[in-house]
DNA sequence: CAAAAATAAAAGTAATACTATCATATTTTA
DNA sequence: TAAAATATGATAGTATTACTTTTATTTTTG
């Protein structure tokens, strides 16, 4: 596993960057640092010219390879939804029982991302953390129909439709699949946040995973 | 009802403005255009100065309202959890049968709010745009948990607690009624988003409303 | 080794997110 | 009703952000 992982290329939609940063070792430099930082300081304060200092290198040549901050967080949360999909894919492929395999889907997809597992220069963990704090504010903007049209969200789309698809495969009569899954996937996002920020409104803690809540919502919702 | 819901002033913790907009013209105004052109322009363009042209006032009378314009977004979704609020508890009063109390409850918090009941200076319509657009944005800090402890969050977090109250009253044994209640709350907003720009991740449009699809999750993972 | 390409350094621009000062208008109250 | 207090407006100023441009230097490659 390790070393498929190892060799696995996520392939971002090109025009999200200007130069690809899997291309150079400044451009690796920056994936890694970015998420370090957006990570402890948050998205907001985030700037080139921090990003900049923190590499040794300089805020014009980080531009040479994004367009700005918000095309930089597209791209990090797009590979996070290639690498899910991809982990998503090789733990389920193998499971005929289309039930066990949904259970297998909700776990890949709600589950805290613990191990560092990481490959490369990329920090999962991390990256699972600013997925968790930022990913909303890529897609709440004035621009997201057209950058939709541009496939700029195509990843995280296509998990969308493959965990519906498990659905349907479950129970063909369930009426609201896509819906179903759009709730999962935002919605275990939402509950690690509260866990961590509103305790007082999830019963998700240290015991009862997310995974938990979540498995017991879609086999109650859809007959077995 | 109507007259009612004029005399209602949703008071709002005062340590989110510097000086209380309710008790002026000038304030009022401030909140009602801050509501139209936040909506129009999204939240990310919106600016001070901006505003002040709008209503002919001066960017640094603005500023003697609000420390800056996430305080001022504060403010206004507070309003609008406060404002929900009210509308459920008045909607549910007066039904004693706790599940048809509940179904009340999913459908007033799920709901598009279509007609323009609004009152005074401020229109909850666009209100409750501007709340499925930027809402996430308000706690998606880095500042969240001073501003939890400064009690910034607490209508929405009442509402949450009032719905998982209703649920737990018709169901004692159902173990995550407060992730199932902020599911539906958040999940609710996410789905009018994706019904707007990505309906390919939902079932919901003109027919089924985001309250059938909560209502049907909500009522298949409880007993009844 | 020369040419091309990539990166770094520095400077510049327009906008943002404020703060401060002072003038003027309006309201309050003595 | 005059004086005082308060609210608002106009203007200017500062630091930072979010870039763009130019030029110099370093690295790669043919």
């Amino acid at each position: 596993m390790k070393y498929i992982l190892q060799d696995l290329k996520v392939k971002i939609n090109d025009k999200i960057y200007i130069k690809d940063p899997e291309s150079s070792a400044l451009g690796k430099r920056i994936i890694e640092n970015s998420i370090i930082m957006i990570q402890e300081i948050g998205f907001e304060s985030f700037t080139f010219k921090k990003l900049g200092e923190k590499i040794k290198s300089n805020e014009s040549s980080i531009y040479r390879y994004f367009e700005n901050k918000h095309k930089l967080l597209l791209y990090l949360t797009s590979w996070y939804w290639g690498w899910l999909e991809y982990q998503l894919v090789f733990a389920t492929n193998s499971i005929s029982n289309s039930e066990d395999k949904l259970r297998k889907a909700i776990e890949i997809i709600t589950r805290t991302i613990e191990e560092d597992s990481s490959f490369s220069h990329i920090n999962e963990v991390l990256l699972n953390k600013i997925v968790i704090n930022e990913y909303s504010k890529s897609y709440l903007t004035k621009e997201v129909d057209e950058e939709n049209k541009e496939g700029y969200f195509s990843f995280y789309k296509r998990l969308v439709i493959r965990l519906n698809d498990m659905i349907k495969e479950v129970d063909t009569t369930y009426p609201y699949p896509s819906s179903l899954s759009s709730t999962i996937i935002e919605g275990a996002l939402h509950q690690h946040f509260l866990k961590d920020h509103f305790p007082s409104l999830t019963n998700c803690n240290e015991t009862i995973t997310p995974t938990t809540y979540f498995t017991d919502l879609v086999f109650n919702s859809i007959k077995k």
